[in-house]
DNA sequence: ATTAGCACTCCATGCGCCGGAGTGCCACAC
DNA sequence: GTGTGGCACTCCGGCGCATGGAGTGCTAAT
């Protein structure tokens, strides 16, 4: 036997060794191998192989009399090379389906609902981030006046997002002057960037300054404050079932770990980081354990994907549950729900 | 000593014992309170008032050879008649401050703001049911043409709560039609009770229905659709500090009644339905354990009282956290939070 | 009425024991 | 040299048992 056959069998060793652990949950020893249907080998022999692993820094064990169990990097090989593709039943495609009841949704409820399915099918937490910021695109804004001081702006996105928020002010206005001021900045920004948006409020405002009519200056001041870039950071996220990662047995022993990671779930805001860097791939990104640099979420791992509207890429979906997971059915399922969604954002349907 | 100053000395042990049980979470024994400042007796005729109180309900033993604690009746009758009301430090008042920074925020903003102080002073997840449905009063109405057949609808309420939702349309509108309908709609309806718009609108397409014009006709039915009461149905409600309540060490021993509770805290449904229960009264509600009508919240108890907009309740805003708890506390903290708030909303401050 | 005393109950903890699962290594067979 | 059987060894986890402590309930005495 060459050397490629050899790595070849250990590497059939190593799936075996994760996929049973992913079923059960235990550490897996040589003899429980030995019965697998095809591996024929004594348990003897899977001993030194196993051993062999564990050298490699693939495999672990709890403590010296113990099966073994893959570490990061062996499940970071397992996703890499070693993994089946899951084909989806079609019950779960059809479980995907974004039906008719969605047709007059709003893109939160579409992105929501997707989360929920993908939670359940996975069993693990599904999440997903809102466009924000940098990828939305400007569509509709209106003033809305609520006390002589205040004004409420509500800016609409192209992708259908809703955002609103307080703008005081010095200068009164009404009601109508403010309506005029929506007209004009409605016709002169459809469709652009909110980041050009910004970019051209402030050009202006910098180049013109005398020879603008006063109502055009308040507009841009106006929306200048409502545009901020405070607004922009705002976290957006939408986290669905997250018990269920609660309940794994892989926590429900670890009383202190499930707090420090309720409080993780609770933030957000390192998720929000997460599913940030999800972002800047066009692949499906995989995050096994440590490679997710936080600390408190070492034992999660992370499936995400980016989803698109138009072939723009808006915000990033996926799951997030223990590193024993079903990666391939993760994959698929994240995959496929990326994908239905980009596909009910763009295109006729909406 | 006559039978009323019996059942003053009783009304000290039940409050010496619950206390104490707070305070520690360790049933409390007859030897226990017999040191207790105040309490002159001995271990034995302790016990026999403490046999009383558990003939009468008050308390309960989790074993034969215990000490004791309160049931929910005893919780009852403490929070009922035996609580010294506690005064904030000026501190905890301080905490509560709606600062200068809140001025130009969003009433969402100032409630969750107030919620997660209220949940960290109190050490319980703080809970704020936000104006929605019955409590709302039309404002403005605006409406965005997304497509041929879609129109977003943007609802502002008086109290600054903005709503948004979806319209299927048959008949393709110009934006700038779309404008002139909110135009009439903000005119028409400014001030009104969302319930009372929804009244007019069904009156008035009942009532002439040929002699309006067509754009008047239009408007009356989208807003009717943007109007719908689905909408009011929305559950809204924020909760902040959830994991405070899961690491209290009073659940925190039992894995299987965790998982139902983090369920249940993610669902929301539940919370949902009784922060709207205290809607009903204006009183502060305080509901001890199984005074909730759900099972699994039955070692819980809530705290909350309504929030006023120029004497008009909106909403309510609390507590919830285990039935263990400092209740003086969490009476003051939560009648000063509601107060704040009302403050803040109504008056010229905003 | 209150209290001291006493028997009794129950929980929590610690200890020792043992069986099971699994490894690592050695020696043997092919 | 590659695979395998055998064997000693390790470690975990569960069980039984004893023990001490906290607390009650009852009775009898003050």
């Amino acid at each position: 036997m060459d050397a490629v056959e050899l790595a070849q069998r250990n590497r059939e060793i190593l799936r075996a060794i994760i996929n049973t652990f992913v079923d059960t949950g235990e550490p897996v020893g040589s003899r429980t191998l030995s019965k697998y249907a095809d591996i024929a080998l004594s348990p003897a022999t899977i001993r030194n192989i196993m051993s062999d692993l564990a050298d490699a820094g693939f495999l672990t064990k709890p403590h010296v009399s113990s099966g073994r169990l893959p570490t990061d990097l062996g499940y970071r090989v397992f996703v890499d090379d070693l993994m089946d593709s899951h084909t989806l039943t079609s019950e779960e495609q059809e479980s995907m389906r974004l039906g008719a009841s969605a047709q007059a949704a709003q893109i939160e409820q579409v992105l929501a609902q997707a989360t929920r399915v993908l939670s359940e099918l996975t069993n693990t937490a599904g999440l997903v981030l809102l466009p924000a910021g940098e990828q939305l695109h400007f569509k509709h804004i209106n003033f809305v006046k609520m006390s002589e001081e205040k004004i409420l702006a509500v800016i609409v996105s192209m992708s259908g997002v809703v955002q609103n928020r307080v703008v005081p002010t010095e200068t009164p206005m009404s009601q109508d002057e403010l309506n005029r001021i929506s007209n004009m900045l409605n016709e002169e920004f459809g469709g652009l960037a909110l980041r050009e948006v910004r970019g051209q409020i402030i050009q202006k405002m910098a180049h013109a300054r005398e020879d603008l009519d006063t109502l055009y200056r308040q507009a841009l001041e106006l929306s200048k404050e409502a545009l901020s870039e405070s607004e922009a950071a705002q976290e957006s996220i939408f986290v669905e079932g997250a018990s269920r990662v609660f309940s794994q047995p892989d926590f429900a022993t670890n009383a202190e770990k499930l707090q420090t990671l309720y409080r993780t779930f609770e933030e957000r805001e390192k998720l929000v980081r997460l599913l940030d860097k999800c972002l800047e791939s066009s692949d499906i990104t995989i995050l096994i354990g440590s490679e997710n640099d936080f600390e408190e979420m070492k034992d999660c791992s992370v499936v995400a994907q980016r989803y698109y509207m138009d072939d723009r890429p808006l915000g990033s979906i996926g799951i997030i549950g223990p590193k024993r997971m079903r990666y391939d059915r993760a994959v698929s399922l994240v995959e496929w729900t990326a994908d239905s969604v980009s596909k009910f954002l763009s295109s006729g349907e909406r």
